[in-house]
DNA sequence: TAGCTGGAACAATCC
DNA sequence: TAGGATTGTTCCAGC
């Protein structure tokens, strides 16, 4: 119970509100323990310069509580946001004559990677290229302190796969500094024109800038690329992708893929084809990922971030994922502290809101120097300039994407009111839009934010996460994607967080601080595409599961800001899998008596006649050491639903509840993902069970579940202070996989991470008991996000704030 | 005409 | 290692 009781400690003193203030800034450090200086250990010798910590680090990488985990994280999120940033932007602000940031001495490692950037960063390289741009439109304050990002952010979409040739080098070696730079120069193939930016849709006004700053503006994208392109999205989609043709696989998979039409033709393609000798784009991957940082130490990187003035922009891209994903991906909150302005990060206003006189330096820089990050939108009531109060919303730091974050807090409770379609076919960068994300009975998914009572705006944002047995993060294969057009009728901003992308849709008070959100598809990018990225551990290949997650950055009276998360039942994306992967939406049992012989009614999809249902129970390191077929009723089976009988467990002894998971077969390889089910003591009392549309929570949340519960149960207690959500648990059956493995059933948003944080713990049994890989944190508010610590980066040094991988591994 | 959809071909990868 | 099964990605056609 060490563990348990350092965790405890820190869900009290973390934080999820951030303060604006230094104060909130800091206390997570504090609780953390991070010492600032701790980064100095991580980081490279050069990098370690005192004024690094403040702008790397955040709050995720480490697991709060773990040795390692204290020793790197924090520095940068409190410490460095606040402190860190401020001066540090500052002296930052003043930009270079030449356009390279004015660092000051001691951050030589950082100047001189801007400087790379600059020679040789792709981005300008393309600039240059493109001729699209002058120079003398880009403010230099901009190129420079966003060059990061916009190269991350760019490579993808702008690079032409045939660029890829450098790219894979890059990749594979991934070691010389020189290497990644290079490319861009190197390959003679990549065509900086070929830049998906330049999509004709492109030239639309709005959808211009929109796509992130860096992708367009920076590139300062020609955009004259055919205007032929029957894709809009191209421009869009592009954004992160390597856009080109095929080769997904490590090899083109089809001949034509090259030679044809593709090439040709394709809009999407640049005008000047790319020589067929450079199949890949792949280079624009690791460009725009891992290029730049990748041989820079994260936490450098994460100093950049720091610098960049757009909190949505990120260096992320540069740098390995897993680097990203510790650091990166807080940056944003990073950024955010550094923004005057008041626009939380989450909520990230468009840069618009910005006037220029209020605007502070960077700001200026963020909005005038590259087209913004956010798409603009088409008209609608909402005013996104709309002045927000600068009291309460200057709150700098907001959660990092794969935070956790719990989605009720106090009188605020952000809730899906209408959950989307367990099926929705992305589509690929090389397709048109497949739509927007549907409710099963029609129409589209709606959130809501109950409890808020003022008349401000807020801005809810939704990102594309992950649907596995971790803990909910940004899902590295899908990006949401705007839909626009008209038949959609909520109006949105489009923004890149740590290389994801983020929808930003306003929640108005008139509507009842509910929003539709009918503008939202489903991006598939390739496989290989992202695998390339350096640092990606995750594989795509089968990996279609998502979960649109939606949060919201409530400012508080006290300055802070107040974040909120919910995401939705699992989407499964894959045309294929939709067809032939069982579904389980809901079952209509959560609990059975250890002797079996229940009747539980599963609904979903696909379901045959031979459908198998299979009852295991898994031991902490996840091998199954049960397993039972349930008696299924073969003549009661449909299409959309199945009766099983729930089989006796294996010892008929048990003295508490014992949750087992059972998925349903149509063949090999053909199961549904593993819902959860708990068998009871035969002389202890049924706590319920009924229909999942009653969604009962209880169940497998009563503290009796305890046997099962990784997490120690004062810790749901603190964090469920929220009567469980009708949407979650049980019901929600599908996917939810790991969220169902507790015995909690919180709302939908928070619950989910909890529950996953706590199936993760049980899957794997390890430290995540005690303080495992996830920070578990309360804040101030009260309420408790748990964070999953990122994802050991393969490649890099890990930043300073990365922990012991065995503690941060989820699975 | 452009955007959506459903279906399926083709190729890489897995088993 | 060969071959079938899967799965990913792209293309096509219809609405």
């Amino acid at each position: 119970m060490t563990g348990l009781e350092e965790d405890q400690e820190f869900d009290f003193d973390f934080l999820f509100e951030f303060n604006q203030s230094d104060e909130g800034a800091v206390a997570a450090p504090e609780h953390y323990s991070y010492a600032p200086p701790s980064i100095s250990t991580a980081l490279p010798p050069g990098s370690a310069h005192p004024s690094l910590p403040a702008l790397c680090h955040d709050l995720q990488s480490a697991a709060p509580g773990m040795p390692g985990a204290a020793a790197g994280q924090p520095p940068g999120y409190g410490g460095a946001v606040d402190s860190g940033p401020s001066g540090y932007l500052l002296s930052s602000s003043h930009i270079r004559p030449n356009g390279a940031p004015a660092l000051e001495s001691p951050r030589i490692e950082i100047t001189s990677y801007m400087g790379l950037h600059h020679g040789n960063n792709q981005f300008f390289h393309d600039v240059e290229v493109g001729d699209v741009i002058p120079s003398s439109k880009r403010p230099p304050s901009t190129a420079t302190l966003n060059l990061p990002n916009l190269e991350a952010y760019r490579d993808p979409s702008c690079l032409s796969p045939a660029s890829s040739l450098s790219s894979r080098s890059c990749n594979s070696e991934a070691s010389s500094y020189e290497s990644n730079f290079s490319y861009p120069y190197a390959s003679p193939q990549t065509s900086p024109w070929q830049s998906p930016c330049v999509s004709p849709k492109t030239t639309d006004p709005e959808e211009g800038f929109p796509r992130g700053l860096g992708a367009c503006g920076l590139l300062g994208s020609p955009r004259h690329s055919p205007s032929t392109s029957p894709r809009t999205s191209v421009t869009e989609e592009s954004w992160l992708g390597a856009r080109t043709s095929r080769p997904s696989s490590p090899c083109n998979k089809r001949k034509y893929g090259l030679n044809g039409r593709q090439l040709s033709c394709s809009p999407h393609h640049s005008p000047t084809p790319s020589p067929r000798s450079s199949p890949r784009v792949s280079v624009t991957d690791d460009t725009w990922l891992g290029n730049s940082t990748q041989y820079t130490s994260s936490a450098i990187v994460a100093a950049l971030n720091a610098l960049s003035t757009d909190s949505t922009l990120e260096l992320g891209d540069g740098v390995p994922v897993k680097a990203r994903k510790t650091a990166l991906d807080r940056c944003p909150s990073v950024a955010l502290k550094v923004e005057p302005a008041g626009e939380d990060l989450g909520a990230t206003p468009p840069t618009s809101e910005f006037l220029p006189e209020e605007v502070p330096p960077f700001q200026h820089i963020r909005k005038g120097a590259f087209c913004d990050q956010y798409l603009s939108v088409p008209q609608h009531p909402y005013q996104w300039a709309r002045p927000r109060s600068p009291t309460s919303y200057t709150s700098p730091s907001l959660p990092a994407l794969d935070w956790q974050v719990p989605s009720r807090s106090g009188p605020y409770e952000l809730r899906i009111e209408v959950q989307p379609k367990p099926h929705h076919r992305a589509h690929y960068e090389t397709e048109g839009s497949r739509g927007a994300v549907k409710a099963s009975a029609g129409g589209h998914p709606s959130v809501q934010l109950h409890g808020y009572l003022e008349n401000e705006p807020l801005t809810l944002q939704l990102f594309i996460g992950t649907a596995d047995d971790r803990l909910l993060r940004p899902h590295a294969f899908y990006q949401v994607h705007r839909i626009t057009g008209k038949t959609v009728s909520t109006t949105s901003h489009e923004a890149i967080l740590s290389n994801t992308k983020v929808l930003e849709i306003p929640l108005l008070p008139e509507n009842n601080m509910r929003a539709i959100v009918d503008c939202a598809g489903i991006l598939k990018l390739r496989n290989s595409d992202i695998e390339l990225r350096k640092g990606e551990t995750d594989i795509g290949r089968k990996n279609t599961r998502v979960r649109l997650v939606f949060r919201v950055h409530i400012p508080q009276p006290n300055g802070r800001t107040l974040s909120l998360q919910v995401a939705s039942n699992p989407i499964e994306c894959s045309q294929r899998s939709a067809q032939e992967l069982p579904l389980v939406e809901k079952q209509s049992a959560a609990s059975c008596p250890v002797l079996g012989g229940k009747k539980m009614v599963l609904s979903g999809h696909n379901f045959l006649q031979d459908s198998k249902v299979i009852f295991v129970e898994k031991a902490p390191d996840g091998h199954h050491i049960w397993e039972a077929e349930a008696k299924t009723d073969r003549g009661l089976c449909k299409p959309n639903s199945l009766v099983v009988e729930i089989p006796p467990f294996r010892n008929p002894r048990i003295t508490s509840p014992v949750q087992v998971s059972f998925y349903v077969c149509n063949g090999k390889r053909k199961r549904s993902q593993y819902q959860h089910l708990t068998y009871l003591p035969a002389n202890a009392p049924t706590i319920k069970t009924e229909p999942a549309d009653d969604h009962e929570p209880a169940l497998t949340c009563a503290p009796g579940g305890q046997g099962l519960s990784p997490l120690p149960q004062p810790r749901f207690s603190q964090q469920l202070v929220v009567p469980p959500d009708p949407g979650s648990c049980l019901v929600a059956g599908f996917p939810p996989c790991p969220q169902r493995s507790t015995v909690v059933s919180p709302p939908p948003g928070t619950g989910q991470e909890l529950h996953d944080l706590s199936s993760a713990a049980y899957g794997k049994g390890t430290a995540s008991q005690g303080h495992g890989r996830l920070g578990l944190q309360r804040p101030a508010g009260g309420v408790l996000a748990v964070r999953e610590t990122p994802r050991p980066v393969g490649v890099h040094p890990g930043p300073p704030q990365q922990p012991p991988p065995a503690l941060l591994q989820p699975q």
